[in-house]
Order: C-alpha cells, then structure tokens, then sequence
DNA sequence: CATTTAAGTCCTATAATAAGACCAGTTGCG
DNA sequence: CGCAACTGGTCTTATTATAGGACTTAAATG
C-alpha cells in the first residue's frame, strides 16, 4: 500500500506536502538554493544513495521545480536548475531555517546563517494582512473550500 | 539501517527537516493550527494509522511542538496543543499553503483559503532585509558557520 | 591514450508507513 | 445503574520507501 497520498486534497498544505514532502525533496531544493547543480554535488553533500538522488531529481523535474540545463562550464554534461515554480519555495526553506535557527541550537552553537548582498543579517519572515499590517497565527483561520465569497 | 539523519548539521534547514520533517509530522501541524486537538480527530481527519499517528504525536510532544494538556470540555482525556515552538512554525506551514495555492490547483479549482479575522485573505509571506526592504531569493545568500563577524 | 571522474542504473537489505485486530478506560443514554 | 458506543491507544504483519553499493557508459583530464 503505497503512502496515503494528498494530490487531490483541498488543503494547499496537504498538496504541496503531497509534492515535495517526502525525504530528501526539500534537501534537495535547499542545496539548489545554495547554487548546487551538478549531480555529483547533490550527492556528496547530501550523503544520499545516488539511486534516490535520481528518483528524486527526475521527480522534482516532472513537477517543474528543477529543470535540465546544460551545463554552465560547457561540457557535455547537463546540470539541475530551479525553475521559477522551484524558486517560489524560498518561503518554505527561509521558513524551515529560521524555525531551526531559533528552536534547534544551543546557544552559541555555530550554525550556518542567511544574510543579504550586503552580509548583514535578514530579517524574520512575515505575513502582513492585505493592507499590510502584520498578521500573527492567531489573527488569521483557515476558510474551508466551497464556503467562497458570498 | 536508519533514514540519513541531519540532527548535528549545521545548516537549520537541515536540523528542522530532521526535526519534522518525516512524514505526517508537518500534516498534524497544519491541523493543530487548525484547531484539532484531540488523538480521534487528528485521526480522522488525515486518516492515518492509530499506530503512525501514536508514534508521530509522542515524538513531536518530545520535540516540544505540542504538549498534553487536559481536555477543553472537562473529561477525564487529554488534548494535544503547540506550544509556543510549535506555533513558530507558522511561517513553514504558510510557506507551502502559499506555494500549493500558486502552483498546485488548476484556474478555478477549489481550495481552501487563509484569511485574517476579518474574512479578508492574507497577503504573501515577505522576507524582509534588516530595515525592511523586501527581500527575493536571489539578494540573499548563505553564510556557511565559522564565517561570523569578522 | 589510459586513467579518473561524472552521471547515472539496478539490485538487495533494512527502515518507515499502512492496515487492522485488540484492549482498557470513559462517556452517554435508557 | 448497566450496557453500548466512543476514545485513546498498543501491537502485529504486510507493503512501500530509503540505504548501500556494485556496475556501466560517457566524458574529462593529464
């Protein structure tokens, strides 16, 4: 029986989950993100058996976050590249890092960090309300699908 | 022989997906925040297995991201709520409600929606730079640990 | 040109998840 | 109050997902 799947769930957590939830999918993005792009150097950072490497990078093509390109250096080889579908997943990894950054290190644990053009640091990830205003868990709920504009 | 483990990496993507990112960990979340506290409804509700849903619950009260606390309508059961390190996890799951709603339904299909308290929907997660300039993937960057202030 | 590197493919073993039977405690109803 | 239904699990087995590594072909390198 395969893992319960959620490709046709209402909830867009569900479905993105169903997508990019299993092990090693996000890794992956997160060292695209990083300008990883050869197969070799997804796999020696990764530590991932190469077969799973592959499943993982031919899925995450099929989905339309990486794409193949040739490669940069003009060889013959091709490299993995995100696509603007892929790169809309900056959120997610800046979310997963910041919540790691926060909640998974001792204090004066080195950790790698984020920072701007200029080397300073970012700053948190928001959610502002539609005029702006930050909004925090509690100022918001989910509306299920079907209860629509009325 | 175990899953590849990131517990000691010193990337917090990483450290966070070792954290919660097998999976049904970031589902019970997403229903947390939902407003489901209760072993029954989470079963329900994501259909997975007593057993799964046992193991998962246990591992993210050790975690810190819920804890039991006695039922809301005074029975003698208990219900699982986040805590406040669980609910830091806001930003993660908005993260890939925002990028399963762009990228994962077809024009007009259904789906459900955050909105503030209002009814108003929500505007777009928003990375912004230490005074507050917006920030897109491409001006950031990683800065690897050990490469602190110099 | 020979050797090394790169990008996989493919197979087997172990871990993770699915499915469901079972059990003890609690609640609600007649 | 007794009993049926509900609740919150525990535990076992079967199937899927991931780990590990041998092997192959093409490309790059010295």
């Amino acid at each position: 029986m395969k893992r319960t799947g959620f490709s046709g769930a209402e909830c867009p957590v569900a479905r993105a989950l169903d997508a990019i939830g299993d092990w090693w999918s996000l890794l992956i993005v997160r060292d695209a993100f990083d300008g990883l792009r050869r197969f070799g150097d997804f796999q020696k950072n990764l530590g991932i058996a190469k077969g799973m490497l592959s499943t993982r990078l031919h899925t995450l093509v099929e989905l339309g976050v990486l794409e193949l390109v040739p490669a940069s250096d003009g060889s013959a080889y091709q490299e993995y590249a995100l696509t603007k579908r892929g790169r809309d997943l900056f959120p997610v990894i800046v979310g997963l890092r910041q919540w790691g950054e926060a909640h998974l290190y001792a204090r004066g644990e080195p950790h790698s960090d984020l920072v701007d053009q200029a080397g300073q640091p970012v700053g948190q990830l928001l959610l502002p309300s539609r005029t702006g205003r930050p909004l925090t868990w509690s100022d918001t709920k989910v509306r299920k699908a079907g209860a629509r504009k009325r």
